[in-house]
DNA sequence: TGATACAATTTACACGTGTAAGGTGATACG
DNA sequence: CGTATCACCTTACACGTGTAAATTGTATCA
């Protein structure tokens, strides 16, 4: 029933004016605004005695600023995606701010009522990791004309953004893989949108065909995300007459459900078949044997993500900023036996090729 | 530049009042205040032509309701309060409200922070998942005075909590191991805060003593909450002169760790030692071999705790709800060979044992 | 015809805050 | 002594919205 404490309360009990109260709160009396010392005191005593929280609601309408960023996940379940969060809220914490965050699920209609929720409340800046962007065209172009600072974690013309460099880190797990002598090598694929695991597979058919080795369509399969949808997948490649000595996964998670199906074959992991994920997620060196895998740099494009998000609130008009941020791979027992495994330098990204 | 369009904005081009513009857009002309069909067309279309969308800080200011649930998160990296915020989202977005989340990554002066940043904007209601509950009394004493709306996900007197009946889950896996003959179970206790994980330590002991096995507290490790924690506190049983034939994490992510410890050292589960955990995330049941676990109904967790702040919201004198929630054992392979493994029935829960 | 009822809208206030501008004594200065 | 300076505080407005109450125009009725 008691009603939150305002600052009309506050001065109401110190006996001063609300604007004494307010200044006095918010430290805005530095010789401009003089105030007594006494009054500072019984103002701070009386906030304190009452509880005294200032709203945040009311403070932003005032401000305009809501000091608040607002964060787009697409899914819950990928671990992936909670260092990005990770990173992310760390840098936002630190500057000050809040983390409203939304999940979407996978579920396009749900990605665009979460865009238009973070809309309606009048956040600062948004950082967007989309699956179905591509239905947000007149979202995005929107926030564009209102130029509402927006970082992507996705590649797009006109914005900023911060990708890691898959492409770079997919060629370096296709050499490993190939230059261990695997002639047979699969990829399974299991992604909510396609066009976001498109990279890894074009690299992959590109570099089994610039190897010389004759195109086996029974060796790429395209499965649901989930790590079950990926063990029945491991479990056909198994099946094949010629049955493949290497693995790979689209993300790491996917990675477990074969190593699953491998072990339940009695089939020993690397000897019998090598396995490889993507993302580098913190589980991937618990499992047995360790992951190889490609390191993604989550938490520092998290982090990265909210600097340029920052940079472009406190300059709106300053360049375009689009990073690709480096990735690398790391070597693991899952596809080199013994302890001979190694994290190989970063591999060079498309950036830092000049 | 250009800034967000108010209705005041809609107003002026569909040559009306703002007040005008309030009421057709939000649907409030039922009777009481009649509009005409021409009227709300006017606004309808300027409205659309100008992309106006209310601002939500104003009309949380002038409703004092910002239609939002605070959710506290005590870390990002374990997969089972993903789940607790999965159900909670469903149901919060379900009844047109948006969700903000903190996580205090396991840090005590953060997870203050994140409460006072919760108090600080006019949440509706908070969903409260403490680590280090203890050393906020006062603030959930402040709370309580203010009777705003809080559901705590840990048995706490004098308010509302939801919790898993991790002592019947405890009590059958226990049960499940000692009936399957083992006699030499050792239990892997690694938790940011131990007297989360009391409960499971005491039926441990409990069992192992009421089965007449003489106390070994070889068998009783704490470490840290990491996987590789309980990887390297394995390997420390395993290195026993006696070694356990069974061994208990206290949750699912520390289990990844055992077997991986286990697997290494090429011995088979579960015929040379079984496994086991706690949780039942999505993981446990793609690991090699599917690890048996007690299942937490995570999800029905986080929809339950919104359904009663809900209800508590609708009304803030109704009586206090406290609910155990039921938790039932799982068996998969890591205890028992072969596909023999089963789901048993629900345990029975303190709750229902009338 | 004058009073009354009703439909359709507008005016006016409140939510809690930040801050520019205005006020009031006391002191300093010409 | 008149006036300007200053320290200290208050009055007043704005942010964008929901909604009660007042206002206007029109049709109805005695």
């Amino acid at each position: 029933m008691a009603k939150r404490p305002t600052q009309a309360d506050v001065a109401r009990l110190a006996g001063v004016s609300r604007a004494t109260v307010s200044y006095v709160l918010n430290d805005r009396m530095d010789g401009r605004i003089p105030i007594t010392a006494q009054t500072q005191q019984k103002v701070l005593a009386a906030a304190e005695e009452l509880g005294y929280a200032p709203s945040a609601l009311a403070r932003n309408l005032r401000s305009g600023a809501s000091r608040t960023i607002g964060l787009l996940m697409p899914a819950v379940h990928n671990p992936h995606y909670w260092s990005i969060l990770e990173g992310a809220e760390e840098a936002i914490t630190a500057q000050g701010y809040h983390l409203a965050l939304v999940t979407a699920n996978l579920d396009p209609e749900r990605e665009r009522h979460c865009l238009q929720s973070l809309l309606q409340h009048r956040l600062d800046g948004l950082i967007l990791i989309p699956t179905f962007i591509d239905k947000f065209t007149d979202e995005l172009q929107m926030l564009s004309e209102r130029n509402s600072p927006v970082v992507l974690i996705t590649p797009t013309e006109g914005a900023d953004w911060i990708f890691p460099d898959i492409r770079g880190g997919a060629e370096a797990m296709m050499d490993h893989l190939l230059g261990l002598g695997h002639r047979r090598i699969a990829f399974i694929n299991g992604v909510a949108r396609r066009h976001l695991s498109q990279t890894r597979e074009d690299v992959y058919l590109e570099k089994v065909s610039a190897a010389g080795i004759p195109k086996d369509p029974d060796l790429l399969i395209t499965c649901g995300y989930r790590t079950g949808d990926a063990y029945a997948a491991a479990r056909a490649l198994l099946d094949l007459d010629e049955p493949p000595t290497a693995i790979w996964t689209v993300n790491d998670l996917l990675a477990v459900g074969a190593l699953r199906a491998v072990h339940e074959r009695g089939l020993r992991v690397p000897d019998d078949v090598a396995v490889a994920g993507f993302d580098d997620i913190d589980l991937a060196q618990q499992l047995y044997p360790p992951l190889t895998t490609v390191h993604m740099p989550a938490l520092e494009m998290g982090a990265r993500a909210a600097e340029v998000l920052f940079a472009r609130l406190q300059d709106p008009n300053c360049n375009l900023m689009q990073e690709l941020m480096p990735t690398s791979l790391v070597v693991r027992q899952s596809t080199v036996a013994g302890s001979a495994a190694m994290d190989v330098a970063d591999c060079l990204s498309e950036l830092s090729e000049t």
